[in-house]
DNA sequence: CGCTCGTTTCGGCCGGGGCCGAAGTGTCAC
DNA sequence: GTGACACTTCGGCCCCGGCCGAAACGAGCG
């Protein structure tokens, strides 16, 4: 028995280091992350993004889609991949709570206003972040919607009030109602779960919140602020970005 | 700006990357899956288990310290390491419930004893896993001491159960309470977060269970077989190891 | 049917990093 | 002191894998 199979005997049970690979290089890692917007993204634009070639960004996508990390769709000439479900995107977050936050020093004005945008209001896959994420979780909180007596959790008041907004979270997954997701600007953890996905979905269809541009990053419109002033006792100069 | 630089000036966001890497390598990886079981080994423990040189274990350890996936203690010639808090144990546990399980088919006849010892009751870090693990679950869900209503979570009859056991659960930590941790024998839920881990130690410090060797693996006693089945029901043809 | 453009395949280059063994350092026991 | 033993450092080997460009492929479109 030579020194291979030594430690194949020695390597039971799950294969961690087959998945942690894929997100072990820079570019696939950027692929993922730039994916927890939820979209679907082509090919050639992530290609863009992480300014790779064409070439290495289809090899790259492979092996995350034959992972199981990535689904693809594909339709005509193109070639659409996204998250290939909540599980990945919660990988991908706790993975990040854990690195060390390497955002570079923003080198252009337009950088650093698109970097402002991001900090103030995003998606994080399914649910909100940045300031206004973290402001109504904290307001949640406070108005005893959410708990945190053991852990952070959706108190029957708060189950009324997703009801009274009409708000329905799909029971009965295994998904969590309420979960706890890091980000990575604020470094205070925000709700998340299918809550904090109904939530988000919800703030969208009746307009409370609207993509800029092509980012990840949201604006309050006029009713989204009032509705948040209404229903959660948030200041409007909180949800403008100056 | 040349190649390298352009990729640097995209890759904004967490060094995913770089936190990925460290379970990226199969030695690495199966160092983090044999200190999963709670304790503090050596690190000419970790090299033997895995089948490489001393001087390879202390690279890879350094590596790990460095990037606060372990932590270590010396105590005079030994240097002993452990994961670094229950946040690498969740990290790795989510990682592995993704990864494909590659456990071989047992070689010798010892070898298949310690796998069915292992499946039959382990702990998983601070909680108890196999089939004890996933049965006490099941039971405490069918008592109502837990509920799926929105994600796996504890009821109020379930917090009575704890107290009159007398099992205290550390309170207003951001460590949820009640987490669902998938394991790699029975591909099955099971309970974790504060209220497994309380329930484990618990179930140690009462002499319910005891370690069998020096493995992850434990043993259901007498009187933690009384016990369980008084207490939920379970029967004890299930709580011994056959 | 030819042109464009998104995607894929392939060959080849090159750096990073996991591995070992040999030698060095520090701790404990006698 | 003199071993024994746990751990560390270093040099060197070698392979894995990310990168590109060139060329092929195939869907859409006039």
């Amino acid at each position: 028995m030579d020194r291979m199979d030594m430690q194949r005997a020695h390597a039971a049970g799950p294969d961690l280091a087959t998945v942690a690979k894929l997100l072990a290089d820079g570019t696939r890692a950027g692929f993922c992350l730039a994916l927890l917007d939820g979209r679907a993204w082509t090919a050639t634009e992530l290609a863009r993004h992480m300014g790779v070639a064409p070439s290495t960004a289809t090899e790259h996508l492979h092996a995350l889609v034959r992972g199981n990390l990535l689904a693809e769709e594909r339709q005509g000439r193109h070639r659409y991949v996204r998250l290939a479900g909540p599980h990945v995107a919660e990988l991908i977050e706790s993975l990040a709570a854990m690195a060390p936050d390497r955002t570079p020093a923003p080198r252009s004005l337009s950088a650093a206003g698109r970097r402002q945008a991001l900090a103030h209001a995003r998606t994080c896959y399914d649910h909100l972040a940045g300031t206004v994420g973290v402001a109504i979780t904290d307001a949640m909180l406070e108005r005893r919607l959410l708990d945190l007596e053991h852990g952070l959790g959706l108190t029957s008041a708060g189950a009324r009030w997703l009801e009274e907004l009409g708000i329905t979270v799909p029971a009965g997954t295994r998904r969590p109602s309420v979960r706890s997701c890091l980000d990575w600007t604020e470094r205070r953890p925000h709700l998340a779960g299918a809550v904090g996905a109904a939530l988000c979905r919800h703030a969208f269809d009746t307009g409370w919140i609207t993509p800029v541009g092509t980012t990840r990053a949201v604006a309050v419109t006029a009713p989204g602020r009032q509705a948040l002033r209404r229903h959660l006792g948030l200041s409007d100069e909180l949800l403008t970005q100056t």
